[in-house]
DNA sequence: TAGGCCATCTGGTCCT
DNA sequence: AGGACCAGATGGCCTA
């Protein structure tokens, strides 16, 4: 799909004689086939605007169920991705787990015993600024190796 | 001011 | 033929 604008990117000097209509050429007018083919640009360029709106709606609903602890900023696109990638990986092995425990009570002091040894009492206590930016990291560390093993 | 992130435009490719 | 998707280019905004 050439067209026959010059755009910045591409100076289509082979579609040249394509793209000028001689005096013995088609129907339409030259200034015609310049219309239509500005018209179709300017809708590509509106499909193009609503899908990317579309796709920037979803990275919206994508961080808001994705954990951000301690972040005041928005993350980026690709951060949402990584964490979203981590956070499915830590909820995976939850899983895991809690079907290999088969009792209730052994599943939930193994929980208790994760969280609690190491990182979940300082988490809820008081952290400081740095602890609590790196806290999602170190969560969710093993579980992003994880899946780049199996992948 | 450099670097990161983003929105938009654009042309190419694939699919219906 | 036209729409969806993609990737490259470009320019604007923000922050360290």
């Amino acid at each position: 799909m050439k067209s026959c604008k010059s755009s910045s990117a591409d100076s289509g000097s082979e579609s040249d004689s394509k793209c000028k209509p001689g005096p013995e050429s088609g129907m339409k007018s030259g200034s015609e086939r310049m219309e239509s083919v500005a018209r179709r640009r300017l809708a590509a360029n509106a499909r193009e605007r609503r899908r990317m709106q579309g796709l920037n709606t979803a990275f919206d609903r994508l961080r808001k169920v994705v954990p951000q602890w301690g972040q005041d900023k928005k993350l980026s696109k690709y951060e949402t991705l990584q964490m979203a990638l981590s956070y499915i990986m830590a909820l995976t092995r939850i899983l895991a787990e809690a079907e290999r425990y088969s009792s209730e009570r052994e599943w939930i002091n193994l929980q208790y015993d994760h969280f609690h040894q190491d990182n979940y009492h300082t988490y809820l206590g008081q952290r400081s600024p740095t602890e609590s930016s790196h806290y999602p990291q170190k969560l969710f560390a093993y579980q992003h190796e994880n899946y780049q093993i199996v992948n």
